[in-house]
This record gives C-alpha cells, structure tokens and sequence, in this order.
RNA sequence: GCGUCGGUGGCGGAGUGGUCAAUCGCAACAGACUGUAAAUCUGUCGCCCUAUGGGCUACGAAGGUUCGAAUCCUUCCCGACGCA
C-alpha cells in the first residue's frame, strides 16, 4: 500500500516547520490541510507558510480558493485525493499537513460525502426557521437522518434538508475502504508554551500587516459581512477597522478565539487513536524521524 | 462632612420577603461533528454526600425584624455621582 504521512495538530504548534523539514529528508511534497489557508490572498491572517519558509518544498492546496467564495470539505477532499495522486505519481511522499480535522479526516478516513451542490436560494429560505421547525421538515423528508441528527443544529439541519431535497434521501454515512496507508503524527505543546505561542504569533501577524492585507481584500471585493466569517483573527482585526472595537480588546478576542480553536482542535484529535504524539519542544524530532522510518521502510 | 444611588457566584449583570444555590451572557470544563468545520451545536458549572434525592455554606460585614430575608430595619466598611 502507498503511504502517506499526516503531521496534525494544534495552532501554532509547529506542524509546517516539521512538514518541510521531514519533505526534505524523505522526498516529501507538503499538502496543506487547512480550512483557511485555501483562500487566496489570506497570509499574514492565517500564518500561511511564505515561500522561503518552504525551502523549496512543493506546498499544495494554498491559495485555491477565492475568498469571497465559500470552500468546502467536499472541494478540499477532491482536490486532495488528485494531489495524492500525481505525487505519488511523482515517487514522492505526500505530506498532509494541518489542523482542520474535519478535512484531514475526510481524506484520511475516504468519507463519502454527498455531492449535492449548497442550495443558496434554499439555504437562504430555511434560516428563518427556527431548529425544531427545521427538524420537523427533515424528520419527514428523511426520518432515517432525523434519528441520529443534532436538533438543534441548525447549519446541519439545513444541510440535511438540502440534501434529502436533493436526492430524495440522505445517503447512508459511509466511508470507503482505505487504499493509503497513513501515518499520523500528532504534535501537541504544554499548555503555558501553547499560549505563549499563540500570543507571539498574533503579535508578529498584527505587526506583519494583517490590516493591510485585510484592505487589499476589501479593496478586491470582499466584504466585511464575509471577514466575520473567514476566521476569528480578521474577524476582530475587521471589527477594529470599523471602530467597533479598541485595539485592546482586538487582541483579547482574538487570542481567546485562538485558544479556545485550539482546544476544539484537541477534543476532535483527541478521538482518534492512530495519532502518535510528539511535544515539539522537547527535541523530539529524532523520535519523530524514527517512526517515519520505520513506516517508509527506509 | 452631608446627600443620592449602589455593593450578588471567576467576570458582567438579573432578582427586590417564601417556589433562589439564585434568570441570562461571558469565561472555564467536558463533548458532538459526513459539502460553512477558525464554523455549528450539546452538557456541566458553590461545596459535600449512600446522589432523577439529601446536607452544608452563600448574595460587602455585623446585628435585628419575621414562621421565613439576596430582598425589610440599624450600624459599619467600600464604590460612583451630586452638594459642600
């Protein structure tokens, strides 16, 4: 079986440092996966690796996307799946790296996700209905669906409802049969140093130009209905720009929303047992290296 | 110094005689997750226990009124504002 490696983990926990770094030691291309990094034009926001930091490294799946357009996991999968493909194709090691686990899961697990396009007209019509409406329009289009779904989530409910409209019914959750092996390496910091990375790397992206990069967007057509929704960083850096809010309290909201991501991050990685943890600030790189050797057979 | 208004759980902020361990929001803790996932949603959240129930300590402090007080009275302490 092929093999592919995931590095996984926190925010700012070091994951495309050691992405790069095992790329160059094994013949690695790095594939990001990360829900904001798609988008283009979103750098300094979303700490996208900068090329020289890639050290000639071949990154894939960064700025695929058009950030006033919403991307999906069902995009990410696809385009994933392809660049898996043509790189083993190449004889090299695909390296999945990133912290959206949803993504990384889609990939790694092969989940079947329905094609059915998002449905803005019907998106648009279902959100002014409360959760339990919603669910009385799903239990009846769908009661297979309605068993195991949250009620009170709407965002899932109207997906449902999309769906079972769309094929008549939700197709049963399922994933394929695997035709990679993974190897799953996940990084994770103490706590204190986990915040202090968090507080330095907001710092360096305030000073970095994040509200110079946000004007450039704006100036491109993004509006600032769609900063709410790119990410808690230019969400409160957006917010700042339009006095909404002080520059003290930016920084608050926005390392509060880095840390509790990272936390959200931990209670979906947490689940899977196959991730092997590493502390990348004990000098555990060698380890590391070890446990890719040993999955390679190199 | 006088006057007014206020002091409630980690924070903000309801409650203004019983049904209050105290609505709610935030934070915290735990969790869910199949085309928005940095999103969305759920549970717990004073302490203790033989835990769909029971006990204890609590609403600035100390007293008091009452069958019963976070809620009423007195004094004190602290804060804001007003007058000096």
């Amino acid at each position: 079986m092929q093999k592919i490696i995931v590095i996984l983990g926190q925010t700012t926990s070091g994951k495309s440092a050691l992405a790069v770094k095992l790329a160059r030691q094994f013949k690695g291309e790095v594939i990001s996966a990360d829900s904001r990094q798609v988008y283009k034009g979103l750098d300094i926001g979303t700490a996208k690796i900068t090329n020289k930091e890639m050290r000639g490294v071949p990154h894939h799946l960064l700025d695929v996307a058009n950030p006033k357009k919403q991307f999906t996991v069902a995009q990410y999968k696809k385009m994933a799946d392809r660049k898996i493909k043509e790189i083993l194709a190449r004889k090299k090691v695909p390296i999945i790296a990133g912290g959206t686990g949803f993504y990384i899961d889609a990939v790694t697990k092969n989940l079947i996700l329905p094609k059915v396009p998002p449905n803005k007209k019907l998106r648009k019509q279902l959100v002014t209905k409360g959760a339990s409406a919603l669910f009385v329009v799903l239990k009846k289009l769908d009661p297979s669906r309605a068993k195991t779904i949250d009620k009170n989530n709407k965002v899932r409910l109207i997906r449902a409802i999309e769906i079972a409209k769309y094929l008549g019914k939700v197709p049963r959750l399922e994933s394929k049969p695997l035709s990679y092996e993974f190897l799953k390496i996940g990084l994770k910091l103490p706590e204190k140093k986990l915040k202090r990375k968090i507080k330095n790397g907001l710092r360096k992206r305030i000073r970095g130009g994040m509200a110079v990069e946000l004007h450039a967007l704006r100036a491109r057509g993004v509006p600032w209905k769609r900063f709410m929704e790119l990410g808690f960083d230019q969400r409160y850096v957006a917010l700042y720009l339009q006095r909404k809010m002080n520059e003290k309290e930016m920084i608050e909201k926005q390392f509060l929303g880095n840390w509790q991501y990272a936390k959200r991050q931990m209670t979906w990685f947490k689940r899977d047992p196959e991730i092997k943890w590493f502390d990348p600030s004990l000098g555990t790189y060698k380890d590391i290296k070890k446990e890719v050797k040993k999955f390679l057979g190199v």
